[in-house]
DNA sequence: TTGAAAGCGCTAACAT
DNA sequence: ATGTTAGCGCTTTCAA
């Protein structure tokens, strides 16, 4: 085994390949390539060859050269958010597929991380991204300026930059706010996330489009779980108590449940809750969650369609689909 | 604003730039790249030119130069897993403060998928791998080969062929079973993951462990739900069937979860369960899960310890570092 | 301290 | 059908 000092065996290049094969540069890359127009017992012999010496293509190289690379970004607000994963998953099979990478990236909510991760795309030169952006503006502005193929996802980009695919949170949200009312609780309150969240906003929008001249009991609070439970516990404090909720956020739901329980509030019967996102979980608590489930992979297995579509032209006009969200009645929305 | 025909902005270079400060590209990335012998005047100057031309040195073309990438893959068997995610987030956050970016792979328990994945991350030259192996040898051998350096993280790697990062989970088992047994449980029973997947070996071997001469009530499957609640109905149906559970991934606790209850059996106190991996709903049921928390997140972050040390290194000798699981005591194993 | 020039490994004109 | 060669954008000797 051929090895350097440091125990590693140097790595074999295409001039290698081509001189192991007796032949030149050009026609090892046809041949590895599949062009058509090689004899197909050179091929063989440099097929041969390659295989021999252990031969993998220098992608750095290759891409430097064609100037493209067949990786896709997707970055992302929260790994550890089921909805964000699913959403992944969605990307990562359709760019699978096409034989594109996906590399993800993940924000954090966090402008500043959103921006550097965008800085090594953009470095990288990658072919596209999908995102999930933090506002509507600031680190996309980059990627458009080059000219980067970008898909929003979940929120929206300032209008007419590019593709996005979101979901109809303010209609969901004022179904599901409906629905509690429908049900028979009469001071429903809604715990969703941060002003300035896309998602976070709309989905207070549709809760006060359903409430119409009723009394709100809203709480913003951040995206987690232990936002969840400090909006509950403020909730709970007040004069007229909130007897029932609309969560926004799965994370935040956990806090939210968590506080019902410590505060002795008996989920249904007591507090009924709706919240964003079907979480595994969700029939296993007792009663079970109701809940509004955003199509998550199907989101992502679009944009990641899309990206690809422009990828290929980036003439088309920027296209924005909306996709439904739909509501799963289960036991913690009923008194029964 | 400058942009050719499809639309897109032409990217800057490094020779527009030196153009564009009257200076030559070696200064233009020397300045760029802090070397110390520069006048401060021109850093200024160029520092303006590229600010001006919007430029950012393309990463293929500095990679292929520097035969290296700030760029660490991950690759995990299941992006949906919250231990994994963790995982991921421990990776990242070390990364990120060695200015590495980070790749992540799903490769899904899947060899075939692994082995593309692996060889995206050989083509594309990156620093080093942090990997979950589906298998001891199969994918992680190509890039041993080729000197990439490897961290094994959740299941081992043939010994001695690099570092590896692992949680005692046979131990871990043992404990747990041990407290079934002591909280009163007589029939104790084990739902874990394929053979040949070394953590599910490992915890059904430790449950063995624990359960010394008496019989056993052990059932594999995928893991997944779906996969825990097929083991579940199994066993159930026995002649015997287990009066408590030991349940070896937080995805199989659901279905096993949903199958006690479609079985009408009361969690606890009808069947006692412990399942591997605390997930953020382990309080919400009732009674709240009593589980074996591996340190995710201290584990992905050792990884990347050591993955930079390698490639600083690589001649350092390869190591094994085990970390330990804790087992957190709820309701669900007490009768009570 | 700065510039000229070579070259990383590959692909794609162009030539044969 | 195959070879020769230029050059992708950058860093880094080597000279000056």
């Amino acid at each position: 085994m051929s090895g350097t000092e440091d125990g590693r065996s140097r790595v074999a290049t295409i001039s290698d390949v081509a001189r192991h094969a007796g032949v030149s540069t050009a026609t090892v890359s046809r041949a590895l390539n599949g062009v058509s127009t090689v004899d197909p017992a050179l091929v063989a012999r440099v097929r041969a060859a390659a295989e021999e010496l252990g031969y993998r293509p220098n992608g750095l190289a290759r891409n430097l050269r064609r100037q493209e690379t067949a990786v896709l970004a997707l970055v992302i607000s929260d790994v550890e958010n089921p909805f964000f994963t699913a959403i992944a998953r969605g990307v990562e099979d359709v760019a699978q597929t096409a034989g594109y990478s996906v590399v993800l990236c993940n924000s954090d909510e966090n402008a500043e991380k959103e921006r550097r991760y965008i800085d090594v795309a953009l470095q990288e030169r990658v072919a596209g991204v999908v995102i999930s952006p933090t506002d509507e503006w600031a680190g996309v502005e980059m990627l458009l300026r080059r000219g980067t193929p970008v898909v929003a996802v979940d929120r929206p980009l300032r209008a007419g930059t590019g593709d996005q695919v979101l979901v109809d949170s303010r209609a969901a949200a004022r179904a599901a706010t409906e629905h509690l009312i429908a049900a028979g609780y009469r001071r429903v309150g809604c715990v969703t996330g941060p002003a300035g969240v896309r998602t976070a906003d709309d989905r207070l929008a549709g809760y006060r489009d359903a409430l119409g001249r009723r009394k709100r009991r809203e709480r913003r609070a951040e995206y987690r779980a232990a936002g969840g439970a400090a909006a509950t516990r403020e909730l709970l404090a007040g004069a007229e108590p909130p007897d029932a909720l609309l969560v926004a956020n799965s994370a935040m739901a956990i806090g939210v449940l968590e506080t019902l329980r410590a505060e002795g509030l008996r989920l249904g019967r007591d507090v009924g809750v709706v919240a964003f996102d079907d979480v595994p979980w969700a029939t296993l608590i007792d009663p079970p969650l109701t809940v509004v489930a955003q199509p998550a992979y199907e989101i992502g297995a679009e944009a990641a369609r899309l990206l690809l579509a422009r990828i290929a032209d980036g003439t088309l006009p920027p296209t924005a689909t909306t996709l439904e969200a739909q509501l799963i009645e289960r036991g913690s929305s009923h008194r029964a």
